[in-house]
DNA sequence: CCTTACTTTTGAACACGTTCGAAAGAGAGG
DNA sequence: CCTCTCTTTCGAACGTGTTCAAAAGTAAGG
């Protein structure tokens, strides 16, 4: 990342009027919908300041997504706290990630479109990204560790990415998931988190052996350059 | 869709000059740095006749994408032909799909993340996309039929679909693959095929029925509104 | 205070996807 | 041939994301 931009008290400031105000009009009249001069004037500055701030029109919702996540790390060790149950404790980090979306759903499209090209810095497997990630593979690990699940020697060290891999997928489906209430992908996590999670005990049964030697093949194809 | 543009031979002939140009320069200089005025000039007419043709720039990507696939039947037949075994299948099919993008492998970037709105009418899984979509689903469904795989009855009606959200998940990952010769992506299909194709023979074993049970529960949920 | 170096702000300018009203072309009917 | 209608082509104009050189502000050292 290049020289952060805004040391001073004022421009700290004005940094956050600009991301406030940019997150107001996204979610009154859409992202697609508000123009970055928009963005500029509703915080009283010129367009090149926002642009002093921020990248790009994405990077705002990047900021936005970065300030979220750090925030939900209350939510996310509430949610371990509350259970041993691996499926509950999951269950609650996504319900936390959803409720933290929950007002700004479909601004994740935005980043979404941007992330699908890898050289895109905002891309959430580009290294640019690489501190969230981690945190948040960093929360799943803790989620497993001392729950009731016990999980194959082979399978641990994956399982975080994994579960992070899932997570990002059933985000993916909820941001398009335009039934009422996300009901869709309420049904989703519940019947699929279970299946995940029969997979997983059932994986440490001797009859299952081949199985999973075969899954964690997988794992390690892709891994590898 | 609207009214078909370029009935009269003529305006057949730009239509395809104005296609093959733009792939000509997409290929040479890539897609971000061509504009649409040098896809004009590349055809030899004025702006506004490439959107005479094509609704947007991302259109004309989709029109590769759609004539692709229609040349692609033969391979996919082809590929069914050769053998019984599924894998050998499904390896052929998606092999075909491989090569037939093959020239123009980081192009498709520009349809995914135009994709990746649902509102767009680019959208893999929206209505404008259906026919492909359906085309696509069918050729696995042709690929299951007679080949020494035996699918559960329960399962049956989902296979094709969920083979082909597979190998969509497989298009993806070897487009942002950047690994020479995309040797990553080989190995990912190469050892996730067995695995699938091992999940699927396991799962008509009566041990079993719990796991399959939970599974078909995951599709039933996604589908319904 | 004045100078100097640095940060912040400005707003015009640029590039490019896209739109649109008008012109040109191409038959069909008389 | 002329006229009328429909298709095709044109290119200027528009909107918007982004850049950039210059101006304004700020703080420290003398």
């Amino acid at each position: 990342m290049t020289t952060e931009r805004g040391q001073t008290a004022k421009a700290e400031e004005t940094r956050g009027r600009i991301l406030d105000g940019a997150l107001r009009l996204f979610r009154e009249h859409g992202f697609a919908e508000t123009t970055m001069r928009d963005v500029a004037s509703e915080a009283g500055v010129a367009t090149g300041a926002a642009y002093y701030y921020y990248r790009s029109k994405e990077d705002l919702v990047m900021a936005f997504y970065l300030r979220s996540d750090k925030e939900a790390g209350e939510a996310f060790a509430k949610a371990i706290a509350s259970s041993k149950d691996i499926k509950k404790r999951i269950r609650g980090i996504i319900d936390a990630k959803f409720a933290q979306f929950a007002e700004h759903r479909s601004l994740l499209t935005a980043l979404l479109k941007a992330g699908v090209d890898p050289r895109d810095p905002l891309s959430p497997f580009g290294p640019e990204t690489k501190e969230v990630r981690d945190d948040n593979i960093a929360w799943y690990a803790r989620a497993i560790e001392g729950s009731d699940l016990t999980v194959p020697k082979d399978v641990a060290p994956y399982l975080p990415r994994m579960l992070w891999l899932y997570h990002m997928g059933l985000i993916y489906f909820w941001i398009i998931d335009e039934s009422p209430g996300q009901r869709r992908t309420q049904r989703l996590v519940d019947t699929s988190l279970d299946l995940l999670v029969q997979l997983l005990r059932v994986s440490s049964l001797p009859l299952m052996g081949p199985l999973r030697k075969r899954a964690l093949k997988v794992l390690r194809a892709v891994e590898e350059e």
